[in-house]
DNA sequence: CTCATTAATGACTCGTTGGTCAGCAATTAT
DNA sequence: ATAATTGCTGACCAACGAGTCATTAATGAG
């Protein structure tokens, strides 16, 4: 009448997994995080991480790939799904999503790219494209279909639509580097939502 | 008459090691630099590293504190020395050190502080007092003189220096993340400060 | 119950790298 | 010249961590 030492559940390890690395990586930074912690971290041996995942990097890849996607599509769906005025939108629900990024894991996947990004240029291209030009893209749909509607008036703003971004990116570096002192992320990104606004406005 | 295997340069080797590792540090980040690699750049022996650096740690402090120290003062010298109108003074100066950044080795330092400052807290304390604060502090005082010279009128933005780093710090991560494809940087940081400008012009 | 399958373990290897140190050779003093 | 000093070298070591694999035991089938 033992209890198991272990159950076998081959379908939940993976993600199981990958969260456990993400928990790791955000602590620790990826270089500095040893294959043995991700594997302690999920209850797991280090044998069996390996079964999953050919190699730590490839762990790092699957990190990355499955924290970020979920987020921006939930965004491009909140767009579509709107009935507001696009001033109404920017303001309520695209203010509040953005002022969530700094503490969120997608904070963490930001700080992951700009130290390892450069070494893996796949992951850049793979993040790129399913993100960053996505971000952008909705962005700029909001506006624009503002400006169809006369709300607002055509102006740089809508080729550079990363002006909205540069104040979370900010945080976001901040957020990392000094905590929570001496800057109200909150109040820099709200603040530069209204200059924007202002500065389209019809 | 054989030429000497090597010369002793006590004086001059703590400072070009300390360049031998920014430009290290630069292409593989912290991390992923070995201390040989360094000295193999500063064309000294990993053993003599060690006389002058007890630890790569150290070297890495060394490093950091090294390089930005001279440009912030080169700001604030500037800043004292102009007899320009604030507005003037932004629009020419004030916007080509901005542009200037993501060139730099600033950017470079930055990148590695994201990196590692969360595994060196006391680093990001001196880089906090010594750059950051001053940094701002600058830019505050920029505005205030021309709010007291009628030139502008007061506003949020005198509390948020922030607003103008923002555009640098994006431009910063991007060019470290994807290099210069699709987003011109200069252009980015020129339209922020226009959008400040009129925002606070009196 | 018994056996075949395979999820899971954990001890092992091996390359890498931060850090050391005994000795050497470039200077400087005498 | 010769000796004393010390900047500098390069071989070395110990720790560490990524990745492997022979073995074990949970599970499902017959």
């Amino acid at each position: 009448m033992s209890k198991p030492r272990y159950r076998r559940r081959k379908e939940d390890r993976p993600q199981e997994i990958t969260e456990a690395a993400f928990d790791a990586f955000a602590d620790k930074g990826y270089a500095s995080t040893r294959v043995e912690e991700v594997a302690s971290r999920a209850g797991v041996s280090k044998g069996l991480l390996y079964l999953y995942f050919k190699t730590k990097e490839e762990l790092f890849k699957a990190v990355v790939k499955n924290v970020v996607v979920r987020r921006v599509d939930a965004l491009i769906a909140l767009v579509d799904k709107t009935d507001q005025s696009s001033e109404a939108f920017i303001r309520g629900p695209a203010s509040r999503f953005l002022k969530e990024v700094p503490d969120s894991p997608v904070a963490v996947i930001i700080r992951l790219l700009i130290s390892e990004g450069p070494r893996h240029p796949d992951l850049l291209d793979y993040y790129y494209q399913n993100v960053v030009s996505k971000g952008l893209a909705v962005v700029q749909r909001i506006i624009r279909r503002g400006i169809e509607r006369g709300e607002f008036r055509p102006s740089i703003v809508d080729e550079l639509p990363h002006l909205f971004l540069a104040p979370v990116m900010m945080s976001v570096v901040w957020r990392s580097l000094f905590g929570k002192r001496s800057l109200d992320t909150d109040k820099l990104i709200d603040t530069q939502i209204e200059l924007l606004l202002a500065h389209i406005k019809a």
